[in-house]
DNA sequence: ATTACTAGACCTCGAGTAA
DNA sequence: TTTACTCGAGGTCTAGTAA
């Protein structure tokens, strides 16, 4: 046990600049729980070098560590990556027509299986390519960070089928997905959507159409 | 017991945005426990209505509710606000003479050892007044926000002396507060400053001079 | 593989006591 | 008042079982 909500307390109490005085019962309050049980959280968070302190009989001197507060730092940047990762993007591209290829891999059970779990939609077999222009390719390299949804590789027909990463999309009110094979490298202003429906015809796009997509 | 941790497990899958497929053995292994412990705490999240989930023989389908991800977003609050608040700001103004009250005040007992107590340090018996421009007014509403160390009112001699906020600061490497009196409603372009030393004397300052002071 | 439930081990809590 | 310690109650944990 960390004792991340006692260190927080004790942080909002500004001992990560200076020392500050304490009392358990002070901590307790806050914390609606006993003298007892704050004091015993003080104990665990000095012998995990957490704080620092001085017990007096009067109260306690207590100052956070390095540790300690990077301990904190630690849940902050993630509290900031989980709502950054929120924010939603729009890119923008023209549509192309692709190799084909889309159509062989989403018939695969192996695929359509976990895209079926790991999506909640059953892909229609074939990818819709766009061509991003240069602004929006940059905005596609940071996508690589948000962190998608894993396909994972499998072996089938003794033919070996590689991973991809999944990032889910909406287009025009329809759910997809932006779909990055693993190995295979795409140029770099290329991506390939799938979604549940053939977006080509529902939307009624042709070659050289632009399309807008928000990542989720 | 709000098992955030777990919720932030959860939240980290994507399922602020969409449902997700997850297995208690995931989040387990996640969090370095075991799976019917995981298993126990999506059970009590859904109880409390931080999630929403259909459970099937081969995982479940999660998504936070709207209560699940405000619960997150005030952890991320009290982070930001905790690493805001440590940035250090700077505002500056000129030295004026006060109404010599803080002399009588800072020679009280009362005041004193609650200083010496919250503070770390004895006051000299007088204050620094300070006249803020207005840009520097506007700085110093925020520091409201802060939140400072209440010194607290009391009765002595039949007498009621009333409380007070502190604001560490520096001033030129020498460690001091603004103190701001509770009740009394001071022009709020003026701050008081108290110290281990007479600033005034120390640091050569005459009516008019200007100086800096650094919020910690 | 998975969820759900049970039972005993284990640990955390808070009242009480001492200093 | 405070911190530190003890000990019994109550909660949380993991292993095992069932589906």
């Amino acid at each position: 046990m960390t004792h991340i909500e006692t260190l927080k307390q004790i942080a909002s109490l500004g001992a990560m600049d200076r020392t500050v005085k304490i009392s358990s019962s002070e901590i307790a309050e806050k914390m609606l729980t006993s003298p007892q049980t704050a004091a015993r959280h003080l104990q665990s968070l000095e012998k995990n070098e957490m704080i620092e302190r001085q017990t007096t009989s009067s109260g306690q001197w207590v100052k956070l560590t390095g540790r300690g507060i990077q301990q904190l730092e630690e849940e902050y940047n993630f509290y900031k990556r989980l709502f950054k990762a929120r924010t939603p993007t729009e890119i923008e591209g023209v549509v192309i027509t692709g190799l084909g290829e889309g159509k062989y891999y989403l018939s695969n059970d192996g695929y359509r299986k976990q895209i079926e779990e790991k999506l909640g939609f059953t892909p229609f077999p074939g990818t819709l390519n766009i061509k991003l222009d240069q602004e929006n390719t940059i905005i596609r390299r940071s996508l690589d960070t948000r962190g998608g949804i894993r396909i994972d590789g499998f072996t089938s027909d003794n033919r070996t089928f590689g991973g991809g990463i999944c990032l889910p999309i909406m287009v025009e009110e329809i759910r997809g997905a932006i779909i990055q094979p693993e190995r295979t490298h795409y140029p770099e202003d290329i991506i390939e959507i799938i979604a549940p429906i053939n977006l080509r015809e529902h939307l009624n796009l042709k070659d050289g159409s632009t399309i807008k997509i928000k990542i989720e």
